[in-house]
This record gives structure tokens, sequence and C-alpha cells, in this order.
DNA sequence: ATGAAAGCGCTAACAG
DNA sequence: CTGTTAGCGCTTTCAT
């Protein structure tokens, strides 16, 4: 044989395909992205196919991608990818959109959303963007540079879509199971970061009382991390006050933190749900587990993501691409099947 | 101005941003890519930045991963990217990985781990591929494209880097527990997906009971899915027998198995721990939570993550970069804090 | 200090 | 049916 000019540990490209298989490249790339349809010989396809199994080619994506000037990669970066919520948000997503999309996921470097892992994001040649409880001030600073799809933003922007729970209804179905129950005094623990998105749950709520004729009626409780340790300790501090000034039912803006005072109860001898009712959004999916006694609002995480699947899957691949204008889910809230205090 | 040979609303390239600046774009590509130090003009540079700003120039990362020959991206797969365990492995993966690598994950499309998920990343051109939990017959079928590490596979393969839980550490900690307030007949519940990771969890455990005198003294219960519900489910329709045979704990492949089996000693009225122990292994962090008598065995899974990260990094893009053998962590099994019965 | 030119590996017209 | 050719947008010698 003439002298290898090719070094062997490399991975086999198109043309040592074509040079094995006595062909030209053009061949290769037909046979190789299944477009050979009646447009080459069968035994030509046969010794292409063969030469592309003894060198074990695969078409290098790269090259693929900036030939076609396609882009198949979507992005999700949300606040934080640890939390079961946007753990279910990311399994709908992912389940749901084409498999010719690729998902890649950007992990916040520091606490919260940083917009250094969004700008990368943006930076990037994406095909598409999901941003999960982006803030206002975040929103302010970025302008998209693909289709973009803001999840549980609270409020809409030119140029993105985005796709919101159904806050509203979830209030309501909450406040009229509370005051169903007899409750006119409710806590309430959030977050104390800045996303509208959990304000709307906590507004809504109190909103839907008030209609009810029962209302929150202790200042708010907001812990800095999203995480059950830190309601829990709160949790302690608080519940004796809050039992105190009346109030028989609490709302936590997640189930994770709902865990938290559902300890805490159990600490301080408080039983749940005889002497306090403990409520949380999200519904996560051993939430049930954790406390029969829980109530919790299913807020249909994986569903959220499943529609911005979709809607990506559309306007990227899609025959009929829409718009990108603004489109709104309207999940249904419902209470869990959590036993109520009788 | 000369006609406009550009479609305006196409992204900028090194070419529009030359052109602006008048200068080749070559001056450009090093200007963007901050390697102008000393090599350009001040001036110069000022204009191409300009140009660059005005023009919202982005680096084409396609283009530029071609050219370069570099690959960037990193695939993680897993059986069941939603279950708590893997977010955790995600989570100390991502958060530990090189900043210039990026992190797709490949959903699964199938229930468990499917053959075709892993083609298709084998088949992209990926520069670290990270495989959590294969199954032995999975491994069998394919050979590495790319620097490959398996977690959790509970074996290891030529030319693929592995890491595992020291899952007989946790073994040995779990029956040293359980022996130690006095158990000596256990039962075990599992999944029967063909783990030889989950296997080797169950088959520690016992190794470890016998050698203090105890036992499984019943046969494995092994339920389909990784789910809270069907081990609930099961649970249920077991529990009764096993306590009729005198088991007094029942450890459990995960605690997400536990927190049914915990549901399902409730509802059968029986009393945990007094009546009867749950253990479980992973400590997901909120655990404690779900129930304070449950104990759990941490397998540390958001540490196994961010071993695999940073030995991809060093694989990567690491100045020693270290041939690409087999390495294994030795995390170590702790009891949670639960109470155990007295 | 800057530019011209080759080429990364592939795809898509267009010839033949 | 198959090959030739011209790029995709960028990086990187090598001249100037």
């Amino acid at each position: 044989m003439s002298g290898m000019t090719r070094d062997p540990s490399r991975r086999a490209t198109a043309r040592d395909v074509a040079q094995l298989a006595e062909v030209s490249v053009a061949t290769v790339s037909l046979i190789a992205n299944g477009k050979a349809a009646g447009r080459v010989t069968p035994e030509t396809e046969r010794r292409v196919r063969e030469a592309i199994r003894t060198l074990d080619y695969r078409i290098n994506t790269t090259a693929s991608a900036l030939a076609q000037g396609r882009r198949d990669t979507v992005a999700f970066v949300s606040p934080d990818p640890g939390n079961p919520f946007f753990s279910l948000v990311l399994d709908g997503l992912a389940s749901t959109l084409d498999p010719s999309l690729s998902l890649t996921i950007l992990w916040p470097r520091s606490d919260d959303y940083d917009l250094v892992t969004v700008q990368r994001a943006l930076a990037g040649d994406l095909a598409g963007l999901v941003l999960a409880s982006p803030g206002s001030e975040l929103l302010d600073t970025i302008s998209p540079t693909c289709p973009t799809i803001l999840l549980e933003s609270g409020e809409t922007r030119p140029g993105m879509s985005s796709m919101d729970l159904d806050v509203e209804a979830a209030g309501t179905g909450l406040a009229d199971h509370l005051v169903g129950l007899g409750h006119s005094r409710v806590a309430y623990l959030g977050v104390s970061r800045d996303k509208s998105t959990l304000h709307h749950r906590r507004d809504a709520l109190h909103r839907q009382l008030q209609a009810r004729g029962a209302a929150i009626t202790v200042p708010d409780e907001l812990v800095e991390r999203m995480t059950t340790a830190s309601a829990l300790e709160r949790a302690l501090a608080v519940l004796p006050s809050w039992i105190e000034r009346g109030v028989t039912a609490v709302v936590c803006g997640d189930d994770l933190l709902a865990y938290g005072v559902l300890e805490a109860s159990a600490r301080l001898g408080i039983s749940v749900p005889q002497q306090l009712s403990v409520a949380g959004f999200n519904n996560l999916p051993f939430s049930s587990m954790v406390s029969p006694s829980l109530t919790s609002v299913d807020l249909s995480a994986r569903e959220l993501g499943a529609s911005a699947a979709r809607a990506l899957t559309e306007m990227l691949v899609g025959a009929d691409a829409p718009a990108p204008t603004t489109l709104r889910t309207h999940i249904v809230a419902r209470e869990s099947t959590a036993r109520a205090r009788s």
C-alpha cells in the first residue's frame, strides 16, 4: 500500500471512508445520512457501508452542523437544578423534546441565577434556550439570540415566549381547601429570593383567602435558601408565636419548605393536622409519603417542562413554526389527597 | 455606502466585523479570543472592539470547535435522571466540571437505560462521557469513543475509568448499626433491574450481617420500578408475613423505597422504629425529614459526581493528563442521625 | 502589526 | 448514478 498519510489513532473521516470504498466523499455523505434512496447503486452502497463499519466511521456532528448552518442544542438554565421542582421540569422537558435536539444544562456557578451563566448561554450558538424562574433584573439585562422560553418568570417580555403555571387557580384551590376546613388565620413561609413567581403564589393565595373572609394574618417569613433545613430552623423559631397569634394553617412557597415546617411541628409537639394545617406548593412525587397530612398544590412541574419542549420543538423543527409569541399554559391546581382535619 | 450584501437578520460573523472595522478576519479572531496581547495596535483593537459591540458579534462555537478540532461537550446518561440520587450525582458533576466544558444530559427515551441513547452518545463527538449505573449487558455492547467514566457500574472495563461507592463500607456501617440495636432477622426490598451495583449493596449488607450473627432471613422482594409508590404497594403486601417470620428490620436498596415502607408501616399500624426498623441507602437531602426514625446510609452521590468531574477535567483540560486508567473513590458510608430504637 | 490563504469535516448544488 | 466544487465561520501558520 502507499504510505499512510493519516494518523491511525484519529477518528475516521468521510474522506478515509471514501478512499477505502473508492468513492467520493459526497457519496459517503449521502449514505451516512440515509439519503441514498435510489441515488446510489446497491453495490456501491454495500462497499461504503462496509468501509464505514471497518473504519468505525461516524459523522462529525460539529462539521455537519457547520456545513448545514444548523443548530441542534437547546439549553436549560435554572437557579437551582438540584431542586426537585426543577428536576421535574427538566424531566418533562428532556423527555418531550424532539430527539433531533439535544439538551444541555447550564449549571449556575454561584448560588442563585447568575448572569454569567446566562451570558454564556447566549454567547454559545444555541438553537433554543429555556430559562426557568429568571428574576426581573436578569431579564432586564439580556436580549435573546435564539428562541427563548421563560418558565415561571411571572411576566412577559417582548421577543421571548413565556409559560407560567396558573398560580391564580392554585391560590383559589388552596384557599377553598383551607377555608373549607374552617381556617381563617394563615401564615406564609417563603424564600427571600426576588422571584416574581414566588410572590405571585403568595399574593394569589392571599387574594383568594380574603375573598373568603380569611387572610394571612402574620408577617411573611422568608428564608434565604430553598431548603428543608432552613425552613425547619425558621419554623422552630416562629411557630410558637404564630400559634399564639391564632394561626391555624401555614402555607409554604414550596413543599421542600413544608417538610421543614412539619418536622418543626413534630419537635415542638404541635400536632398536624389537628392543631395546625401545613400546606405547600409543588406536590413533589414523594410529598404524600413525607406526610399524608401535608396538603400540597400540584403545580405540574413536569407538564410545564413538557409544554416548553413542545413549543420549542414546534419552533425549531416543526413544519408550521408559529411566531414566537407569548403562550401561556393553564394548568389546574388541585389539592393533594391529604386527609384534612375533621 | 455600497449595497449591503448580507442579510441583516443573520448573526454577525467575523467577516462582518472585519469589514466594518476595516481589518482582516485574522485580526478579529485574535481580539475576540483575547490573544491580541502586544500583537495588535491599541487603535486597531479599539476599532475592532467597537465593531464587535455594534454588530453584537459572538464567536460561532461550532466553527471555532471545528477549526480547532476541539470538543468541549461532556455527556451524562443515567437510567433515571429524575431520581433524586442521579440529580445529586449530576449536581456534583455539573458544579465541579471545568467551566470550559459543557455538560449535556441524554435522557433515555424508554424506561430504563436504553442502548439507543448510549449509541447516540457514542455517535456524537463528545469530549467525555459519564455513564451512571450502566448494566453489564449494556457495557458488553459498547466500545468507548472518548474518555468514559463508569459510575456505580460495580465492575471495571478496559478502556474506561470507573468509580464506585464504597459499598462494602456501607454494608459494614449498616450491619453494625442494626446488629448493635439487637436485630438479627432482616428483610430486603430492592429493585429488579439488573444493576450489579444494587446487588452489591444487598450482598455487602448480607455478608456483614452474617459476620455478626445476623442475616437476611426472608427472600428478597424486588419491585419493578424505583419509586416510593411501588415500594408502598409491595410493602403493604409483604410486611405482615415478614413480621410473622420474626423480621425486625427492613433494609431498602434506596431511600425512595424506604419511604414507601414507612408509609406502609403506618397504614398497617406497625410502629417504626419500636416494632420495626426501616433503613435505606442514599440518604437523600430530605430523608431525615421524611421520618426522623429512618436510618439511611449516605452514599455521597454528590461527591461521586464531583469525582467524575475532577477526573474528566484532568483528562480533558488538565496539564498533566493521566492515562485513562481505572480509578476508584472510597467514600465512607455513615449512618444518618436517625434516632435508633432504644 | 496585519493580512492572505489553507484547511477543519461535512453538505449541497451542479455537472457529467 | 457519481464526482467535482464551493462553501459553512473560524483558527493558524506564514508572508509582508
